[in-house]
DNA sequence: TAATCCATCGAAATCGTTTGCGGTACCATT
DNA sequence: AATGGTACCGCAAACGATTTCGATGGATTA
């Protein structure tokens, strides 16, 4: 690379002050136009471009956002991160992505690394075990700009966006009830999850009071494996006529157990999900869902990240609405 | 941020020079153990981490690698992306990924901001219509380490890592042609794409030596769209025995118009495809497939990557093997 | 005793950019 | 002729870390 190609490097070509070659790049007042043409034309010409770090250095602000997500390999994560980054791309900034692995060390890790790099800001999905208040609130308090999403800690004062959980969750008991459905499976993530505890409040709720009679049963699974077995499991002794999943991951492990035993859908049993959208399409009949676009979260996050910057001063919940997207699966 | 936390700072409190306190923090033998202590002591207490850019400036290199990608939202560039970055932590470096949506214009443009990061490498997936071979050309001979990965150009000296694409074509048409399927529609994608190119010549070839009787019919999609439809009016009019996707995406469409023509698999038409693995597994019947790894791939090229990190000057074309796995859609 | 050596440390330049402040020249007013 | 104003431009000090080249003082050796 021309790397040498240098603010003192045009000065001397030019026999003018490096502040002047610096002044006239960016059209300030004080440089006179055939000054700036001169500078501009062989700075085109040697193929400037400004030494990031020594801008960085001197303005103590780089133009990069980190993102912490437990895993890229995940149809959610993925389309937040395609949308934040064309985003970031539109407002000159680039992306850092880490993995946390789900694990919270490696999450404090990446927290640091963050902060090494002085990113202009955060957005960072929280471990599922990771209870690290206190280091979230350090980083608030020292006023590094923090969007969390999706799994967010239980902080009050800091930005989050988040689907709407009890909406999703609540839309879905609705929808099952309207259906008419009798015996209900509801597979649920991990309940140390606040997505899974939210969600599978409001679903209970939901049936409590709008369809007390329906026989219930709620079962977490950490992997579309689990969920898999749990179905397997379940219908080896019972039977039920509605199977709901918390997750894609989860749709997943149902759908391949529903497979292997055979049901059809949705005469044996009728499914429908909470996800992101792309799997639901995959399957025949196409699953009914309850939509939680990744991609409209990560639009969403970057707005609230830009309002951060911009000087706002409160902290707020930002919540996506959840949709109804009706395929094939429940009768 | 305790930003506020610098080597002159320490030097302060401490009532030594900035130099010694540099030293001391790398254990450098000039500086006694007991003022090693000292410092090292204070920097702890005072949490000092070292400023990113100075020493970029300084040094005029970054650990960081920059990614660029046609699209993060898409299985195979998801678990390539995983593993490089996995690798990428380990070595102490991040990831800065860009996605150039497949447009040339925005693959330059994200070419130069690595070049402005003083990135310590990039690794890239050219996109489609993309023919910069002098920008590329550029940055090789400018000694930017570069690791081109999938979808590579034409160029003899640069390193590269690549599915076995021919073998993986050659593999695919040898089972087609072991099970002894007479009638084979073979989809691909979009014939500019070398990758398209490649296995389909491959497979065609395949065909023509070992079974040059059967009814061989090759189509191109660019999109999961389009293959359905080509799936929908070829079978409107004929009937095959064999599908044959080429990739993941060209596989969902096709899948989908299985659904709509109430084919069953593998009975009415049987199905093989080339792919990442994760959809193969969701469908019933499981779909046979032949394995491109993208998580596999990250880890080759970051080992290209390292290698050419670590001063190896000549330049080598890895091909990360093809592997049949079997499901039942092949009978 | 003088010369040498080693262990410790500091001063200062350097990376490239930004910016506050001051300086020069020239013209227009009184 | 003295003053004020304006248009341009340069000096030099940051930003924080690294590194070269010495410097110092005490211990060792001839």
């Amino acid at each position: 690379m021309n790397y040498r190609s240098t603010l003192k490097n045009i000065s001397e070509k030019l026999n003018i002050s490096i502040s002047t070659v610096s002044r006239a790049l960016k059209n300030h007042p004080d440089i006179s136009e055939s000054t700036k043409r001169k500078v501009k034309d062989l700075a085109v010409l040697m193929e400037y471009e400004p030494n990031t770090y020594a801008v960085n250095l001197r303005t103590n602000v780089s133009k990069v956002f980190g993102l912490i997500v437990p895993a890229i390999s995940n149809l959610f994560y993925e389309s937040f991160i395609a949308a934040v980054e064309e985003d970031a791309r539109q407002l000159g900034y680039s992306l850092m992505i880490l993995q946390s692995g789900n694990d919270p060390v490696t999450e404090i890790e990446n927290l640091k690394l963050c902060k090494q790099t002085r990113v202009a800001g955060i957005f960072i999905c929280v471990a599922t075990h990771a209870a690290h208040t206190e280091t979230y609130l350090k980083y608030i308090e020292a006023g590094m700009p923090l969007v969390f999403f999706d799994n967010v800690p239980d902080i009050d004062s800091c930005n989050k966006v988040c689907p709407a959980d009890e909406e999703a969750a609540t839309i879905s008991a609705a929808t099952i009830i309207k259906y008419k459905k009798k015996k209900v499976l509801g597979i649920f993530g991990n309940p140390e999850l606040s997505i899974s505890r939210k969600r599978m409040e409001a679903f209970r709720k939901t049936f409590a009071a709008d369809a007390p009679k329906t026989q219930l049963e709620i079962q977490h699974a950490d992997s579309s494996q689990q969920a898999k077995e749990i179905v397997q499991t379940y219908f080896s002794s019972k039977k039920a006529d509605h199977i709901f999943c918390m997750s894609d991951e989860i749709l997943m492990g149902v759908m391949q157990a529903t497979y292997k035993l055979g049901l059809t859908i949705p005469t044996d049993v009728s499914i429908l999900a909470i996800s992101n959208g792309f799997l639901p399409a995959l399957f025949n009949p196409a699953i009914t869902y309850v939509e939680t676009s990744g991609y409209k979260l990560g639009k969403l996050a970057m707005r609230s990240m830009s309002d951060h910057l911009n000087g706002q001063t409160f902290t707020k919940v930002i919540i996506l609405p959840s949709l109804l997207i009706e395929g094939a699966s429940m009768q």
